[in-house]
This record gives structure tokens, C-alpha cells and sequence, in this order.
RNA sequence: CCAGCGGUAGCAAAGCGGUUAUGCGAUGGUCUGUAAAACCAUUUUAGGCAGGUUCAACUCCUGCCCGCUGGACCA
């Protein structure tokens, strides 16, 4: 694949790219390029998280670029996930493997490292104390976003070292591409700025979308666009903004009915935003199934056009919904069939459901 | 370790020794071929924990726990 292809396709599946020259440069050269992420077990796994991460990891993973996906049981523990305990963390963790391979994941070129292995080793910690020593205090709370705190009054000390630790990885694990959701950014940005000072190279940082919440937009967001779709993201607290992984053909039916849907508007329009980043990432050509009344069944070969006729009004946003559903159940079918037929994947799925119930 | 202040429903936030705080949210309904908005209704013994005083305690007293602020100790 020739080297502006490969830009092409990274450009398609991402928000943005930090260190965009630096990125060509090292394509050109043709060398093994690794990109990681970082998950925190932390319960359910939605949507965004599963099926969407694997369709973009695996177009990496056609570009040549080679993946490492880090399981940050250790910083899940650190941010206080399923109440702090380190078994149902990397119970979770464990769950998760299975719910990316049940996605496609191409795990020929994956591997997965466990923080909790890196933490064994003496240079990590002389990695995190090299970063810390080169940040101020400040600096590193005002990374606390990544870690989905929009308040820094009350941060345990754990979770200053958070940030650190996260910066250390890319370090240590040896990769190329921070390749995140946009939420992520200021850690990476401190990635960069660190590794000139500690004698690093500086990693490029692929951030993409955030897919909003199901639920109607707050009034009175943040105004800079970024920290606006952080903000407005889907999140597992609140079970109605998010399709799980997890989720029954009708869970999934009565939330994407509940969703916020404004006719004609795309801007804030989850269910427009499930159908580009999703549903047109998956299918080649995507079908709008109606009653004749309506207008008949229409067939569309991109997001572009099918954006258009929504703007303009010819597609009806009921119409959208139903077929938004009829695609995430046909997409998360595959997923349902593995989880069936393998018992242990079963079976964590079934741990990880009784760690997140309520009493 | 000491002192001051605080801990009230999912969240925010008052008053009060005895009879509904309230706001947001959430849930249901009406209206739109979705949702939202709007309007109507609902949200059930909330009072950090343990004792005590009292006919009666969220309210007063004691102890403990936790948080914030300041201070002491280390120097």
C-alpha cells in the first residue's frame, strides 16, 4: 500500500493527528510502526469501546501498523473501578479480550501486556519517576481528565500517579502511536512534551472520535469543541446513553426509540453519529428499509449522501432508528453467537454483569 | 495530634424539638409518524454511625468515623 493510501485510512478513523509529518516520515521509511491503547476494566463494555475500537484497530492493522493493547488493571485500581478490588478488575480485563475477539479483532498482530506485569519490572518505575520528576503537580492534575474526573478538589493520591504511569507506558512498551479517543489527549500531549526532556522519541498521537450519548445534550456545555464531545460522550455510569456489548435485541431497541434524534440536525445527533462512525465503518453500502408510504426502501453508498437527505429531510428519523437498530443487532449478532459458544468467555461475561449489578 | 467548620434523598441545597422544604434529575402521561421542547402527574418513613436527654430528635448532649480549613509535632 502506497504511502498516501496509508494516510488516507488513518485519516478516516480519526478526530485528529498529533505529529501528522512525523507520522508520514515514519510510513515512508517502512519500518514496523506499533500503536497501543489502554483500557481500564471497569465494568460493562460499551459499544464504542468494543466494536467500534476493533473496526478502527483493524484498519491500523491493514495499514501495517501493528497493535499492542494494554490492560491498565493497575490504573483501574488506582481510579477506584468496580470498588477498588483488584480480582473483579482483572476478571473484567480478561472479559474484555474475549469481547475484541468476538469483534473480529485481527489478534495475529495484537498483543496484550497487563500493567500489572509492567509494574514488576525496576525500569518502569524509574520511567514513572523520570516523568514525574520533569512535570509540576499542576501539570499533572490537570490531566485528570483522562481518567473521567472533571473535579480535582477531591483526587486520591493514587490517582496523581496516574498520569505518570500512563505517560510511562508508551515509554516502556515501546510504541510508536498513541493511538486513543480524543479524551486521552492531554496525557498524550504531556507524552510529547516529556519526551524531548527525558530523551525520548516523541510519540504520535491518533486520537478519534468520541461517539456522543444516546440522552439529550446538557444546555450549557463547555464552548471549545473538544472538551465539549468529552463531555457529551457516552458513558457506562449512566446505562441509557450507551448501547452495551452486552446488550439484548430489545435493550437495544428501546434505547435507540428513547434517543435524542432531532430531525434534520446532524450537529448533537447521536443517532446520526452511531450511523458514520459505526454503522458506515462496517457496511460497504447501507439500506434504509421503509414502509412505501414513506418513501420505499433506499440504498445508500456513503455517509456523505445519506447525511444529506437527512439534512434535507427526506429521511424521517424513526425510519433512521429502526434501521440503526436492525444494523447494531445484525453487527453484535456475531458477538452474541461467540459469547454462546465459548463457556469461559460465558462466564467471565457473567461475573463481570454480577460485579456491576446493583443489590 | 489539636482546633474550627461540616456530613440531609440519585445530585444540589434550606429551615425546624412534633404535622409537605425546594431545585435538578428520574418515572409515567398528553402533544407531535422518533426523540427533544412544552404542559400535567408521580418520586414511596432523607438526615454519617452508636448511645443519651425528651411524651416526641434531622434538630439538643456525649463518643466515634469521614471531609474541609488552620495549627502543632518532626526542626
Amino acid at each position: 500500500m502506497k504511502v498516501e493510501d496509508k494516510i488516507k485510512e488513518i485519516k478516516a478513523i480519526s478526530e485528529e493527528i498529533i505529529g501528522f509529518d512525523e507520522l508520514t516520515a515514519d510510513l515512508a521509511k517502512n519500518e514496523k510502526l506499533i500503536a497501543y491503547d489502554g483500557f481500564e476494566p471497569s465494568g460493562k463494555i460499551h459499544i464504542a469501546q468494543g466494536l467500534m475500537r476493533v473496526l478502527i484497530i483493524n484498519k491500523l492493522i491493514e495499514v501495517g501498523i501493528d497493535f499492542k493493547i494494554l490492560i491498565a488493571d493497575w490504573l483501574a485500581y488506582a481510579n477506584n473501578k468496580l470498588g477498588g478490588d483488584l480480582e473483579k478488575i482483572k476478571i473484567t480485563g480478561e472479559y474484555y479480550k474475549h469481547v475484541w475477539k468476538a469483534c473480529g479483532l485481527n489478534d495475529s498482530k495484537v498483543e496484550f501486556l497487563w500493567t500489572s506485569n509492567l509494574v514488576k519490572d525496576d525500569d518502569y518505575w524509574f520511567l514513572v519517576m523520570k516523568i514525574a520528576k520533569n512535570t509540576t503537580l499542576k501539570r499533572i492534575i490537570r490531566c485528570s481528565q483522562v481518567m473521567g474526573r472533571s473535579e480535582t478538589g477531591n483526587l486520591s493520591a493514587a490517582q496523581i500517579l496516574y498520569p505518570a504511569m500512563q505517560a510511562a507506558d508508551i515509554f516502556y512498551i515501546k510504541a510508536n502511536i498513541a493511538q486513543m479517543g480524543l479524551d486521552q489527549r492531554k496525557v498524550n500531549m504531556l507524552t510529547r512534551q516529556i519526551a524531548d526532556e527525558i530523551g525520548y522519541k516523541k510519540p504520535i498521537a491518533i486520537h478519534h472520535h468520541m461517539i456522543m450519548s444516546l440522552l439529550p445534550p446538557e444546555k450549557d456545555g463547555p464552548k471549545d469543541k473538544i472538551e465539549r464531545s468529552i463531555k457529551m460522550k457516552m458513558s457506562k455510569s449512566k446505562p441509557d446513553s450507551a448501547i452495551f456489548m452486552s446488550d439484548s435485541p430489545e435493550e437495544i431497541k428501546t434505547k435507540i426509540l428513547k434517543a435524542y434524534c432531532p430531525t434534520k440536525i446532524v450537529v448533537d445527533n447521536p443517532i446520526m453519529e452511531y450511523f458514520k462512525y459505526i454503522v458506515f465503518c462496517g457496511f460497504e453500502k447501507v439500506e434504509i428499509k421503509r414502509e412505501n408510504k414513506f418513501g420505499g426502501d433506499v440504498t445508500y453508498l456513503n455517509y456523505e449522501s445519506f447525511q444529506t437527505d437527512y439534512e434535507n429531510g427526506s429521511l424521517f428519523p424513526l425510519d433512521v432508528k429502526i434501521n440503526l437498530v436492525r444494523y447494531l443487532n445484525q453487527m453484535l449478532q456475531p458477538v452474541r453467537d461467540y459469547f454462546i459458544n465459548n463457556q469461559e468467555a460465558r462466564s467471565l461475561q457473567e461475573q463481570v454483569e454480577s460485579f456491576t449489578r446493583k443489590a
